[in-house]
DNA sequence: AAGAACTCCTGTTGGC
DNA sequence: TGCCAACAGGAGTTCT
């Protein structure tokens, strides 16, 4: 699209049609990483938005509201990216299904200052965001199904944001904890699987995620999620034994993301997919990869999503 | 108030 | 071969 170099993609770590295709807190926590030394202490000279919504409306003047800020610093919450401007607002970004971000590295001579020109002359399709930074760089967000989205937020009122206020804790941090996840399962009736999904229990948790995390542990996803509290509201067993291995995959997602930027920094064009991790995410009718167990992923669907699972070693 | 259902979007896939 | 339905799913909204 932009024959850009391969060294200089972003995005979602997954190949454009892939299965995992989608992006999740680690994939979010890569794109950050891919934009921040890019992005980090440069001014937006140019902002272009080429249509009037995503998802939701883009906020009234937005281009002239980021356009000449520093971006003082760019971080990730839950799955949102966070970019804090030097204006005092916060650029918030969220990827959607298909969101993702290419860089285009520009050293002068293919660009036209103020001008977003293609060889067609016209504008990619599905290129709804193009920022140009003071050093030159081209960061062009692309969404073909359009369901991400953009806001401004006064930095001072981030936490109590609309986008989040009511989330529930990161699961990185060790506010995630099986205390924690006790009480807010406590006589939840919900399917535990629908619980770890819920943004304002755990923020950043998605349907991958959460598929692998219940099947590393054993746990059933058509349990109730009261099964993570005792009666008293104290921690079950399952429970602490859940918590760690919800931080172990999104952790070792991030590292596999992290690769992934490496190697396109190499240009070797052979990247590192965590999706070649996933034991039972997309893998209906395959056998379970657990030792000695006999069963096969099945395919259910909890609140209209897919959940994949092994109904004979997850009890 | 909790929980479930519905909605947005478009590229890809599978069945006939 | 071509067409159409199903599917992917985060999160806001609307119901029960």
């Amino acid at each position: 699209m932009f024959d850009a170099n391969p060294a200089d993609l972003v995005g979602t770590i997954h190949k454009r049609g892939e299965r995992g295709d989608l992006p999740e807190l680690p994939e979010v926590e890569t794109v950050c990483r891919g934009l921040a030394p890019v992005m980090e202490g440069q001014i937006f000279t140019e902002v272009n938005q080429n249509r009037p919504d995503l998802r939701f409306p883009f906020p009234i003047q937005f281009e002239s509201r980021v356009t000449g800020a520093k971006l003082k610093h760019i971080r990730r919450r839950a799955k949102y990216i966070c970019a804090h401007l030097s204006t005092g607002e916060v650029l918030i970004m969220h990827l959607g299904m298909s969101g993702r971000f290419t860089i285009e590295p520009t050293t002068g001579e293919l660009e036209r200052p103020g001008e977003y020109v293609h060889d067609t002359g016209t504008i990619p399709a599905h290129d709804h965001v193009v920022f140009r930074m003071s050093n030159g760089a081209v960061v062009t967000y692309n969404d073909p199904r359009r369901f991400g989205y953009m806001d401004l937020v006064p930095e001072t009122e981030i936490e109590h944001c609309k986008h989040f206020v009511g989330m529930g804790v990161e699961p990185l941090d060790n506010e995630l904890n099986a205390e924690y996840l006790a009480s807010k399962a406590h006589r939840r009736t919900t399917d535990l699987k629908a619980f770890l999904l819920d943004q304002r229990n755990i923020a950043g948790l998605g349907n991958i995620y959460v598929c692998e995390a219940l099947y590393r542990a054993g746990l059933s996803p058509k349990r109730k999620a009261s099964c993570l509290a005792r009666a008293s509201g104290k921690p079950t067993d399952r429970n602490e034994r859940l918590v760690p291995i919800i931080r172990d995959v999104l952790n070792e997602a991030i590292a596999a993301g992290g690769s992934t930027l490496r190697d396109y920094a190499a240009a070797d064009g052979a990247l590192g997919y965590f999706q070649h991790a996933f034991r039972v995410y997309g893998r209906e009718g395959e056998p379970c990869a657990t030792a000695n167990c006999e069963g096969r992923v099945r395919r259910i669907v909890q609140a209209g999503r897919s959940t994949f699972y092994c109904g004979r070693c997850q009890r």
